[in-house]
DNA sequence: AATGAATGAGAATTCATTCAT
DNA sequence: TATGAATGAATTCTCATTCAT
């Protein structure tokens, strides 16, 4: 999405920029962000960004994906370092839990994601969603369907169903930690919670001796 | 929180200023909501907005009151249609379903809804919860307590744990109704299959005979 | 200036309107005075103005009229006052002196005289005054020609500089009373000073024996 | 006070600014003046504007502390011009003589200052004056306080009881000279008669043997 | 490639005045 | 005569974007 110029440039402007935009991107609404103070929080002059961006939306949109590059790498980190042939609910705490420590890595990525979700055009959101390709809910939906092959989630659950419950908790956690209201910590053991009673609600019942179910 | 003279205006006027400012705000947000815009739609002089509201924010928060009393109507009316004495998760079902309903008589109530959940300028949301003095997620925490005291939700589990994954999964499917990506139907439907999975997640495991947890 | 219709109203109704306006007009410049408000701490209907007054210049041309007339009654009584045949000097301090008395019956009254010099237009400046054939310095120089002939001045200063000087003098003190930085008993000791320090200025030298001066 | 790119600007551009800012600004009061009106007047867009002032208070200040600075410059030169050891009188006559003369260079300079000294929105003046470090009466004060200790003031006269009335007469003269009422000449004039009562009123009494004042 | 001045549309808001009732 | 809703022009200020250098 930047130009070429963009990537052509010595890694402490880039650096500088990418700074000051991602404390502009995420301290306020995109309507609100303002490419003006970004340049000069960058010390860069205003038409430059032009040479580095088409425009503001494709400015967002290389910080967006950035954070969710950032995101995902915290997150594989999180699932590799689980022992061989991990359960789905080991998997899913591992994950999440894993994305909040981007909080701990630059807050400001968090809550560039956060933001996102709110205050963007519901037609936008797609747009950015499509030109970016990502994943989040529906990769979860293809663990589910795994879990479920594997006897791990009641196969009477639709996979959809479990994805949404676990993706609406992480998210109900993830917004409070990104508005600061939530330590790392606190989410993590906030989220923790959630999981736990996700997950009486998804296993199958003890399959004991002979039981059918319904 | 309008003015009197908004009060005193021809039902077909009144109308057609709600219905524009309905259709800006919850298209987008605050932020870039324009009066201009809802004069213009609504056919009259831009001047004229500020003899019926005080100024930008007081029309919202009408237009935001406005949908909460009608979403409060729906709840209060599924409940009514309760049994005596109705289960924890009976009243649950009954009131967000219920409160579904609304998106039927006007998907832009609800779309406004999300839109202020979504909202998130430091503060604001309090600003006008305080305006307005609006509940929400803590009611529903109220009523798990009393679900805990009743014995309907297992008491290892906070009641605010039990409130926020219901309130995430009630957002989740709103968000998706309001956004017109799901029918009431469908959001109803999906929404009781998401809280047959909290259910079995938050009720006692079966105390007959002897029977220990996990 | 007023129409008909006003001197009909009936006099409480006169009343709040007058106070109003003077409240509105003394606090602030007479392009911030705004009629709506006037209106509504009157508590009639902003179009009523309208009746009683041709426009906003008409009321405030009123107002100012009545805050001549009190000031006049003021210093009229305040020379009436004098022993038969007062001397110039006796004569100014009455008037001067007399005028800041305004002050004590309503202080809205004597701001409304000092914002005219402050923010009218030049041009309307003198739109009003002739409008409502205002006297002012040139009083004062037709005292100080009288002066002269009496010998209580010296002959060779021209009464327009005798005039000039004390209307400087009592201007500086009454910018400062109207604006509340001195009390009316301040002002009059402060403009006693200041007339002393003219009386030395302006009265004959001592035309001792066969003295001449310079 | 400008922004740096209003110094960048072509000479004439500048002068064009300067001189629409100068037209509204000492024509009208601070209140009434318009920025679109000057922006129009100069012919260069709206926006613009805010290129080169923060806004309109500052836009402002730049022009009333070149007056000053302008101002400031023929009274120096005045002063200078007087031979060693001047007294107080002949630097009054130098100082406010030499002031007036601003008007011959830009009458509007002159205006603007007058207008300030007139607009007296509370707290506004020393809001200014706070904003440029400036002085006023009060050195005509020092310097009376001056004349007092050189014995070319009579004792018993505070210094600001005379620094108020010379003061008082220089505003008078100067109003008539902004307002365009006075040819420079004629101002030069008629200010020279005004201090020249004040300063037989001011001076002690020639102390020759054994006179008694009063 | 980089600059930064210029632009003009658009934002919220205010207000004197008119006019139909 | 009294009302008060309606109007529209005016205000200050912001911003993404363009363009000549």
């Amino acid at each position: 999405m930047p130009k070429e110029t963009f990537s052509n440039l010595p890694e402490a402007k880039r650096r500088r920029i990418i700074d000051a935009a991602l404390d502009e991107f995420s301290a306020d609404s995109y309507g609100r962000a303002s490419l003006t103070r970004i340049a000069r929080q960058a010390g860069i002059a205003k038409g430059s960004m032009y040479q580095y961006f088409e425009d503001k939306f494709a400015l967002y949109c290389y910080l967006f994906r950035l954070a969710g590059e950032r995101k995902l790498a915290f997150i594989s980190e999180a699932i590799q370092a689980l022992g061989p042939d991990p359960d789905f609910f080991a998997i899913l705490k591992a994950a999440i839990v894993g994305g909040f420590r981007l909080a701990r890595e630059d807050p400001r990525l968090l809550a560039l994601g956060n933001r996102f979700v709110l205050d963007m055009d519901p037609g936008w959101r797609e747009k950015v969603m499509a030109h970016l390709g990502i994943k989040g809910e529906s990769t979860i939906e293809e663990w589910a369907r795994e879990g479920v092959r594997r006897g791990e989630i009641d196969p009477r659950i639709k996979p959809s169903t479990a994805a949404r419950l676990i993706w609406a908790a992480s998210e109900s956690v993830g917004q409070e930690l990104a508005a600061g209201k939530l330590s790392p910590d606190q989410a993590e053991t906030e989220f923790t919670e959630l999981i736990d009673v996700l997950e009486r609600g998804l296993r199958p019942r003890s399959p004991k001796k002979g039981e059918k179910n319904r």
